[in-house]
RNA sequence: GGCGGCAUAGCCAAGUGGUAAGGCAGAGGUCUGCAAAACCUUUAUCCCCGGUUCGAAUCCGGGUGCCGCCUCCA
């Protein structure tokens, strides 16, 4: 069973064949840090942090980069607003990005490389292109000849004319051709810049990310992905100098995922409906938002709404409970092997969450045998007898596949109550043993308030955090 | 104008030829001192029309509706 991808490029699902066997190089583009970053750019960073997971899980060994655009022209925007210095606020919106990243599981890239501290390879890259003839200067601007590179479009699939038949594109006289972009842009006056033998100036958008991919990951990567809206024009444009400079194919599979709606509306800052990570955070779990970014096929849109994230909080209050309840079960526990029809049944699942994932990275159908785990701990867990095997059993397939590669549940944390709970707990059990249930319940009242819910097993009381 | 995607139960969402996964919500039941959690049962013929086929949510044609890209954009 092997994992097969939609590319882009070839509008298929083909076998994932590593350049260099069981190595992954993998490469995301990462944000513009002008602000903090939204449910759209998450859903990247959290798919994408999944899929580096499961290769992983799959025994590859991933290296993995995601940049920053630390310049750009809304950074030097909101400089010229502010007052602030192009890198201090670069700075600030990384450790936001960070901050946001950590709150959701997501892992830290192998490199976040810095667009301003790889200016001599972009600088190297572009006089490459000026000298063989992909690339012209213009006034202190270097511009990509697109019509010297006949297969340009070969990842959008259209050709340069029906490009250039729709283009909406600005008039810039200083263009040989509509399509072609800026490698290198002139400094105006105040503006940051970079000494260059062509004046000085600044990075195209689209270059860093050519020049940090190759310093990181060699001329030619496994994997290179981002939003739908980057197919193009960036990575159209990515992979053209890519190749004008390298002479060889810049990326092997390339994949886009979806974006995330407001109801019926696309997310847009015109429309003032933007969802911010750092406001979200505030108001639903980490996992929640988890589930909300893995529920559907990451090719497919996701619709964004209070219901529907109240729908992801029951889903993985599920899990969790699921996860607790087994833990709980252990304190009366037999010692003991696990039982063989449970880890076939295991094993099954295993099989099955493989065989989703290895689909086109189907995270939806994953969770679903995630599930179907759920129901059969939860079977266990109210058998009469069960082995501390089987529930470590149980525990350890939450982990792997709940836990380590979807995130979706915390089975590691060991949580721990205070003694004066700890102490009404008790006194809640004498007074059921009295038979005094009007203290008992008064005591689950006043624990529920404080967000611990109590319940009565078999096995004794269990508790979990609300 | 060019390119592309989507339309499945109250809601979310899988499923690309053999008689509709999973989750949330709802209803009934079991368990419980009562609850909770859990388990069991229950809720869809897949936008419309036509075609291909023994057989289609799945393929083809037409229609309707929604959306994206072609410009900074996850």
């Amino acid at each position: 069973m092997t994992l097969r991808l939609y590319n882009t490029l070839t509008k298929k699902k083909e076998e994932l064949k590593p350049l260099t066997e069981g190595e992954i190089k993998m490469y995301v583009c990462g944000p513009t840090v002008y602000n903090y970053i939204h449910i759209g750019n998450a859903r990247v960073f959290v798919f994408y942090d999944v899929v580096r997971r499961y290769l992983r899980h799959l025994g590859y060994k991933v290296t993995y980069v995601q940049n920053f655009t630390d310049v750009d022209d809304r950074l030097i925007q909101a400089s010229k607003e502010t007052g602030v210095p192009v890198p201090e606020i670069a700075e600030r919106f990384i450790q936001a990005y960070f901050e946001d990243m950590d709150a959701l599981g997501v892992e830290r890239a192998d490199f976040h490389p810095r667009a301003t501290e790889h200016i001599a390879e972009m600088i190297e890259a572009v006089q490459v292109l000026l000298d063989n003839g992909y690339a012209y200067e213009k006034d202190g601007d270097v511009y990509f000849r697109t019509l010297a590179k006949k297969d340009y479009g070969k990842l959008s699939h259209q050709s340069l004319d029906e490009l250039k038949a729709g283009a909406r594109i600005e008039v810039n006289e200083r263009k040989e051709h509509p399509l072609d972009f800026a490698l290198w842009k002139a400094a105006k006056p105040g503006e940051i810049s970079w000494d260059t033998p062509w004046g000085p100036g600044r990075p195209g958008w689209h270059l860093e990310c050519s020049a940090m991919s190759r310093k990181y990951l060699g001329d030619t990567l496994d994997i290179h992905a981002g939003g739908m809206d980057l197919c193009f024009p960036h990575h159209e444009n990515e992979i053209a100098q890519s190749e004008a400079w390298t002479g060889k194919p810049f990326v092997r599979y390339w994949l886009h995922n979806g974006y995330i709606n407001m109801g019926h509306e696309k997310m847009s800052k015109s429309l003032g409906n933007v969802k911010l990570v750092i406001d979200l955070r505030k108001e639903y779990t980490p996992q929640a938002i988890r589930y909300l970014l893995l529920s559907s096929h990451y090719r497919n849109p996701i619709q964004f709404s209070k219901e529907i994230m109240h729908q992801a909080e029951g889903s993985v209050e599920r899990i969790r409970t699921a996860v607790a309840n087994i833990k709980h079960r252990k304190k009366a526990a037999l010692e003991g092997e696990p039982a063989q029809e449970l880890t076939r049944n295991l094993e099954s699942l295993s099989e099955q969450f493989h065989t989703e994932m290895n689909d086109d990275l189907n995270t939806a159908n994953a969770i679903s045998v995630l599930f179907e785990a759920v129901k059969l701990a939860n079977e266990w867990v109210a058998q009469p007898v069960v082995s501390e095997g089987s529930l470590d059993a149980l525990l350890s397939w939450f982990k792997t596949y709940g836990s380590q590669i979807l995130g979706l549940v915390d089975v590691e944390t060991e949580e721990i109550l205070d003694a004066e709970v700890e102490a009404l707990i008790e006194e809640r059990q004498q007074a059921r043993k009295e038979r005094n249930f009007a203290r008992a319940d008064e005591i689950r009242d006043l624990l529920s308030a404080k967000g611990i819910i109590l319940e009565d097993t078999p096995q004794g009381v269990r508790w979990r955090r609300k």
